[in-house]
DNA sequence: CGACGGGGAAACCGATCGGTGTATTTGCGT
DNA sequence: ACGCAAATACACCGATCGGTTTCCCCGTCG
């Protein structure tokens, strides 16, 4: 089934190539750009998709499982709820280091696209409340006095530096990220 | 000298409709929508201006001492540097609750042109490079530990919760801008 | 071999982009 | 009242926007 096989591939290719194009030069990308780096014709894409924004809305949904497995820690089983933050932190840390790093996708998503209905913003606005969930019950399983506040602190410095990294206006190289999560898991009285 | 202030007027004009408009809907904001928002027509506006970058360059500029007197506590005289940089929190909470608020327009220049060489990327960088020193300078007032940490620190949250509340990711109405603050300024073993 | 159908290339749509050229109007100083 | 400079309106430039349509090629199956 040659046919299911190519269908497959160009919806794949053109998902990654709208997810390198957008996150490298914002969501302004052409149409006309992304269909040329995807090798696929504007009129198949158009046969995939409904329009722009929702093959953008895709296009970031596709990229969660990855973007999810980098912060998750590779040993979850022996890791302590510190360690498990921390790595988060320090994952934004070692990719602020790529100069091509621009910030987390999905909060410069949010930030450029500043209609909060738009079906990518909604995709975005989801990954961010996972973060936080996420965030929450390492605070809980810590023993923090305040899990959800210490958990909406953590997105916060988690937010802050990642775009400050992403806009070239921070380096995070002395692990200012992860210090600075440190010392509000330490006030929370976390483990 | 009306010639003067007619001039200065619709310099002016330009500047606070790119202001404005770039604010509410991006820098990819056109040049006809913003002439015709100031009343002025397309051909005297490239008069006044290079370009429409060195516009948007300028009009981020002119607005810094308000962003600024903004975050500067209204008795500087008679407050400590803790409710200094603690009123810099509580404007962003205030401003969040304002449902046009999109956050800190500076960080979201940064943010939506990736170019750190962009006129207006550099007028943002400087900015914020203003509000880091100004965090140092109060926390050494302060008598904390690690004055330049705790200042990178505060802008990180800083930024955090202002693209976040922008975003209409976080509230912030119950003060966790204003907590994290303070969390971090008692960490750092401020007075 | 021939009919069929999906996908690609590219023209096309009206609109807009940043920027310019031009002709006209406006309003000032003398 | 006149002249002059500035500001205006507006057409225009090539390029691109998101999106549609046409045409044609090429592979598959009967």
């Amino acid at each position: 089934m040659a046919t299911t096989t190519d269908k497959a591939s160009s919806r794949d290719r053109l998902l990654d190539a709208a997810a390198r194009l957008s996150y490298r030069d914002g969501v302004g990308i052409g149409i006309e750009a992304l269909c040329r780096e995807a090798g696929v014709s504007k009129r198949s894409m158009y046969q995939l998709f409904d329009s722009k924004d929702a093959m953008l809305a895709a296009s970031l949904e596709r990229r969660i499982p990855r973007y999810e497995a980098r912060l998750a820690h590779p040993d979850p089983d022996h890791a302590t709820p510190r360690e498990r933050i921390r790595h988060v932190f320090e994952q934004v840390t070692g990719a602020a280091a790529d100069p091509d790093y621009r910030g987390c996708p999905y909060l410069a998503v949010l930030v450029e696209l500043k209609d909060p209905e738009h079906p990518a913003s909604v995709v975005a606005r989801a990954v961010k409340q996972r973060l936080t969930d996420s965030f929450r019950a390492e605070a809980e399983r810590g023993g923090a006095r305040d899990p959800e506040l210490l958990a909406r602190q953590l997105v916060l410095v988690f937010d802050g530096a990642s775009a400050r990294a992403g806009a070239r206006v921070e380096h995070l190289e002395d692990g200012l990220a992860v210090t600075t999560a440190t010392a509000l898991m330490d006030a929370a009285g976390m483990d």
